[in-house]
DNA sequence: ATGGACTCATTGCACTTGCAACGAATCAAC
DNA sequence: GTTGATTCGTTGCAAGTGCAATGAGTCCAT
């Protein structure tokens, strides 16, 4: 007697683990392998190519990683020579973290790679069903926003949606 | 002067991890804050749901974990009496593991709630968006399948193109 | 300016994880 | 039957992680 049908392959969570992680694993190939990075630390990078001089929570509020974990990432990063961190200047218990001349280096040679595999996962889907493939997640996103017992989408993932 | 032009937020490995945890963060709590049990052990509990008396390389090449996860996460189910682990009868290598009672019962009383999640993640998609969405996702786990560098995908992961 | 509430970043701790290495069991070939 | 290659599950180890607690800095009301 089976008590309940229930088919790991086919829920929608699972599935969505399995696929980014897929990717995401792919992705790392092209940070891990040449430089050691770790996710975290990819993504702290990224981050910086865009907001020179920023603190830890605005990381974190910006990338999804927990303010632990940006912390640690920042130290290692920093450790590499990757970033410089110095204490904030107006506000004492900031810290202002800016990517260093060989952190642009570094991510200059790992950005081409890390565009390959998402074009190549692009490759075979049209605008229109990316369109929609987006749109789809957003309602999924959209759902999670209405449960109090799922956590709160960061800043920068509400961001997108400004229509 | 910017290097590369590059929007993490935008970066498709970044958005596919960033709803995948928020969804399966939300699915955990159905089972980590009643039972204390983490993702492998759930995805263990599942499988054995569908699979009495299967093994270790069984379970990992069905749910999409390293095999010494799986087998760290099948002595924790042991321990905790939720899952029976036997010698293997015919090959004396392997492990035959078998939901117990309390294990069926346990998962009986997990099950509704991570069922109602998913409900709740697709109430606002209609059918045709899924079967897109999914198309979607299949393209992308095709064009992984291309690339030497990605992870191939696990056995159970593809039986679901039998189209 | 002083005290208390708040915010920021870091750290201690227990735990999980991935990978490689290992020992035991099986299989195939001779 | 014995040897060598293979498969299976487990484990050692180094590293990463989440969470709570900590300590330092800031802000505001008094």
């Amino acid at each position: 007697m089976q008590s309940v049908e229930f088919d790991l392959s086919a829920f929608l969570p699972y599935r969505l683990a399995v696929l980014s992680e897929r990717a995401s694993r792919r992705v790392s190939v092209a940070y891990d392998k040449p430089l050691g990075l770790s996710v975290a630390e990819w993504r702290v990078l990224v981050h910086l190519n865009r907001c020179e001089r920023v603190s830890v929570r605005e990381i974190h509020n910006c990338v999804n990683l927990e303010k632990s974990r940006v912390s640690r990432a920042v130290t290692r990063l920093e450790n590499a020579g990757l970033v410089a961190k110095v204490p904030g200047a107006s506000d004492g218990r900031l810290v202002e973290i800016s990517l260093s001349a060989k952190g642009v280096e570094a991510l200059d040679s790992i950005l081409p790679e890390a565009m390959q595999v998402e074009r190549a996962l692009l490759e075979t889907i049209s605008p229109e069903e990316l369109a929609m493939f987006y749109a789809v997640m957003e309602k999924m996103h959209a759902a999670l926003d209405e449960d109090p017992l799922a956590r709160p989408r960061s800043a920068m993932d509400l961001q997108g949606i400004d229509t």
